[in-house]
DNA sequence: ACGCAGGGCGATA
DNA sequence: TATCGCCCTGCG
């Protein structure tokens, strides 16, 4: 089943930069395929997988976004679009942003090197979690790779003509990989090919010593932990629940509720963020990412999320970190 | 080459 | 309850 639509920039209230909102490393998901400005992922919609394509001609921030979704089974349009306005955060309001960002000095200048970018949601809460987790300690590039491998490895495969895409495992899936080579070599035990490489383990992914947390994260997700329940839990009891899952602190517990689950109000704070928050509102102090934490969700509130987004990105274009690296 | 950046964990006081 | 060394890998 094919579908074919537009929506239109007076559906949302300010404006979307699609590239940079996909490209801006946040830790939903790695970056979408992107061919000829368009950008490409396998979304699972009213429990169907299919494949999106959304393009926003001549990257200009206010083109109405052409989206085009194949899929087995036909799905209901109003459910792809409504996906896909949540995805690309565009439920959320972003002239009422401007507004809050311009009447704090320290934040008025990150608008105009963010001009359109949005929260990229999570489409899959539980590869959110993975993908977190993945981040912590690691660059953009390495954490990216790391859960396309894992796709690859052992998600369910999709073919569109030539193109492969890939789901994220499940946790029930994801629990039983071996940790390193070692275990993959004793689960397979006999007649492997002299030549055989051993690279279905998920240290071969590059996640290094986390391999450890992922395995034992998607136990706890498919045994003792339901996390359908932080959809409706406040900020508090959400976090601390977050925070029983092994390789995820206070950071990545931060992510996972701003990315995978709507919560605005998380303010994450990594290094940068830290340095920044002591560097614009602390006189250069240095300030414990605790109280960096509780500071800027007592501060920005409901903008806590947007904010956290917007100081890093405006940090990195400003030659801010730069100045920070000291 | 090789030391360092990046967040969380577990041992220490 | 706070502090510190270590985990793994890519990069300068």
């Amino acid at each position: 089943m094919k579908t074919q639509f537009i929506i239109d920039s007076d559906e949302y209230k300010g404006q979307l930069n699609l590239s940079l909102t996909i490209n801006s490393g946040q830790t939903s998901q790695p970056a979408w395929l992107q061919r000829n400005g368009c950008f490409s992922e396998l979304v699972e919609i009213d429990g169907v997988y299919c494949l999106i394509n959304v393009k926003q001609k001549n990257y200009d921030l206010n083109a109405p976004l052409e989206i085009t979704s194949q899929s087995k089974e036909k799905i209901d349009e109003e459910s792809i679009r409504s996906c896909i306005m949540n995805i690309f955060g565009l439920y959320d309001d972003l002239e009422d942003l401007n507004k809050y960002l311009n009447k704090d000095p320290k934040l008025s200048p990150t608008i105009e090197f963010c001009k359109g970018l949005r929260i990229f949601k999570a489409h899959n809460p539980f590869e959110c979690i993975i993908s977190s987790i993945s981040s912590a300690n690691c660059s953009i590039i390495r954490w990216n790779k790391a859960i396309n491998d894992i796709k690859r490895k052992w998600g369910v495969k999709y073919n569109y003509g030539t193109d492969m895409f890939y789901t994220f495992p499940s946790p029930a899936n994801l629990q039983k990989v071996p940790e390193h080579e070692l275990e993959e070599m004793q689960q397979c035990e006999d007649n492997l090919p002299e030549d055989y490489i051993f690279e279905k383990n998920l240290k071969s992914c590059g996640v290094g010593y986390r391999a450890k947390y992922i395995i034992k994260t998607s136990q706890m997700v498919q045994n003792n932990i339901n996390i359908q329940k932080l959809y409706t839990e406040n900020y508090n009891k959400a976090f601390n629940t977050l925070l029983q899952l092994p390789g995820v602190g206070p950071k990545v517990a931060d992510c996972i509720l701003l990315y995978g689950f709507g919560f605005q109000n998380a303010f994450p704070v990594d290094v940068w963020i830290g340095r920044i928050i002591s560097e614009l509102y602390f006189n250069g102090e240095e300030i414990k990412p605790n109280k960096a934490r509780l500071f800027g969700m007592e501060k920005f509130g409901k903008y806590a999320g947007y904010v956290q987004l917007y100081m890093f990105h405006y940090a990195r274009k400003s030659g801010l970190l730069d100045v920070l690296k000291r």
